[in-house]
DNA sequence: TTGTAAGCGTTATCAA
DNA sequence: TTGATAACGCTTACAA
């Protein structure tokens, strides 16, 4: 910098005023910094911005893994909303795992970044960092962190019984629940408690033979837990997976075996994953809004940034959803 | 540090040693710096750190786009082999946009890594920076720019025949080819010649009308160019995806016309994605040996950092590939 | 085995 | 509207 400062016949400071964007600067100052600069071919070295300004202009964004549809999509989203406000995103996976959940949130990865963006997995209430204390944080999906960080928040339980509403208008009676326990997320139990006010609004009882367990909400384990029933032969018209992996893993175990979808199973899912689009028959499934989640999740962190006050307590934002009908449920004619 | 010099009763230069790792200290001296550390909960401060190594323990991975199956996976797999050599991984995504490709190399965000791993879909070999000079970089799949950088390649040529003669194997005469032009990628190119070299040594005819472009390789694209095959009334029967995302959109046109896969039409594709695996009837493919691809970039690139000197040559390692063989080709009975 | 002092390249303070 | 100068918190010669 100081080389382009004796090239341009001014200051450091004025040369740093030039990238800082300062306005008042005489036009003509600034050309010969303009030229001054390309040059020599200089760009400012954001190692010595950073140390100064302690701001990194990256924020984070912690999820279980990249190779679940979800996430990678979701991760997108966050990078294109990001770069509006000039940020890059620097991903971390945590497989789910908690510490390593915790170790994103408070080992040095925190010095890399002005805030971050976490949706969290095994995470608990008393693991965030105190509110304020800690890294500008938005928490995607969970509900049990409000008050302590800002949410973009998933209505689960409305979109679980939206999707079970949705079974049922279809004629389903039995429907298998993938995900409704085995992980103790809150989300979880939210979207099963979903479920069963749909059903106990259609007066059907709640068979909690139904409610499957599932160790990851994962193709696998969807695949797995349905073979099961199957095998088991419990009786059951519809599976419902709380995400689009669970569900297509239940698509692939049942057309394996020669059932047809939907005329002996209705299957849907939830997130609107690409995948749901493409499998055969195509699935059913509630979209969570991930562009506006993943655009809300930014602005609020930005806004966060700017002014990590707790005091001015903290924001929710529900997102909005909406129920994709596709070929997997299409009534029997 | 100071505050810990001074609590621990040695100078900042001996605690600076204790963090580097710096062996010659007597265990007493350490045993007064770590519980200083402890009781004031400090950490280094990375920003300095990297002002005054010129390090950042960060490396790159830039991909067209996360949303890609392909991506993610390597994405994650990358993340992991990274991980070994305590090196954070930032992703960028260009959207297999040639300027944003060049601008994740040169821009400003070169600054913050010690070197990157690009798989690029745009570049030429005229946009790398002069090697040695620039940044340190590892190019995966495209083989184009042999002798500027070291290389994780593809066997484009032998994946894509292999993949033709197992498709002829089963007694498949007209293989539509998607993603043999299009882009143009020297990977497309490479593997159109495999598909032709398995078709001559079979003593099949080659017809320019089976080779089908696409202006993505994806899904989407996938699934148009074959409806547009199927409408046409071309005769084929087999698909062959230059990747499995195009293959799983052929799949999806095929069964969307209540045409038996693969009685009627054989499909398969290349990558190995999850995504082939849930695929019904599930998708035979081609794997290039993502995980081994991952570990042999992070590997060379880790080398290449430590020894930057372009005197040295450039590297280039072949990943193994695997035909695996599923439902989507398998012989008619 | 440890200490002193210089400097990495910015930005901030304050004055001019 | 611009300039001189002091940090920011660390590592690295070099000395002791």
């Amino acid at each position: 910098m100081r080389d382009v400062a004796v090239r341009a016949g001014v200051s450091v400071k004025t040369v740093s005023n030039f990238f800082t964007g300062y306005p008042y600067m005489r036009p003509e100052t600034r050309a010969r910094i303009e030229s001054a600069v390309a040059e020599l071919g200089y760009r400012v070295n954001l190692s010595a911005r950073r140390l100064r300004t302690r701001r990194t202009g990256m924020i984070s964004l912690i999820v279980p893994e990249l190779d679940q549809a979800y996430f990678a999509e979701l991760a997108q989203e966050v990078i294109d909303a990001a770069a509006v406000h000039d940020l890059t995103v620097l991903v971390e996976t945590t497989g789910g795992d908690r510490v390593r959940e915790l170790a994103a949130l408070t080992g040095d990865q925190r010095q890399l970044v002005d805030g971050a963006i976490v949706d969290p997995l095994a995470l608990g209430p008393d693991d965030l960092p105190e509110p304020g204390a800690g890294l500008p944080l938005v928490v995607i999906g969970e509900r049990q962190f409000e008050g302590l960080a800002d949410h973009v928040l998933i209505a689960d339980h409305e979109v679980a019984r939206a999707a079970a509403e949705h079974l049922i208008s279809i004629g389903r009676r039995r429907i298998l629940v993938l995900g409704a326990s085995g992980i103790a997320t809150h989300t979880a139990t939210l979207r099963r408690e979903g479920v069963e006010a749909a059903l106990a609004a259609a007066g059907l009882p709640a068979d909690q033979e139904l409610l499957r367990e599932v160790p990851a909400w994962s193709r696998d384990a969807g695949a797995a837990a349905t073979a099961a029933a199957l095998d088991s032969g419990l009786a059951f018209d519809a599976v419902l997976g709380f995400n689009d992996a669970l569900a297509l893993g239940a698509l692939y175990a049942v057309l394996r075996r020669g059932l047809p979808v939907p005329a002996h199973v209705a299957v849907m899912g939830i997130d609107d994953t690409a995948d749901a689009r493409f499998a055969h028959p195509d699935l059913t499934t509630m979209s969570p809004g991930r562009a506006q989640i993943a655009r809300t999740a930014v602005d609020l962190l930005v806004a966060r940034i700017a002014d990590p006050a707790p005091e001015s307590g903290f924001v929710s934002v529900v997102a909005d959803h909406e129920l994709i009908v596709r070929a997997s449920t299409a009534p029997i004619a």
